[in-house]
DNA sequence: CGGGTGACTTTAC
DNA sequence: CGTAAAGCCACCC
């Protein structure tokens, strides 16, 4: 049985819209622990099978893809964002247009 | 007041 | 731009 707050991290995540991102940080805030953001990405690893939620949307606060090495490949994250339309500044996205606060949803 | 860990964040240099 | 360090806290063992 997993947590509540586990549980309600994958709602969050699940609720991603396409073409959007959001961070560790925004999701552990709107799940009452704003400071457990480390821990996030913690439950994104250990968790969940990776193919059955958009883990690919969370990113960090700087729109880097921290967590691509826990992809199938390092290429694969940023190429499913791609896919769905998210606009890349070098190597990061572009936040501004892309990120979804689900605090503000 | 257990200890280790982390897909984070912030500050500092 | 880069590295280092500290703070952070819920989970797992």
């Amino acid at each position: 049985m997993k947590t509540d707050f586990i549980q309600k991290v994958l709602s969050t995540v699940e609720q991603i819209p396409i073409g959007k991102v959001t961070t560790y940080g925004a999701i552990a805030e709107y799940c009452g622990a704003k400071s457990s953001s480390r821990f996030v990405g913690y439950i994104l690893s250990n968790s969940v099978p990776i193919h059955e939620l958009p883990f690919h949307r969370v990113v960090n606060r700087n729109g880097e893809l921290t967590g691509k090495f826990h992809f199938l490949t390092p290429f694969l994250m940023r190429e499913l964002l791609i896919s769905e339309g998210i606009n890349f500044i070098d190597d990061r996205v572009y936040m501004k247009n892309h990120f979804w606060n689900p605090n503000k949803k």
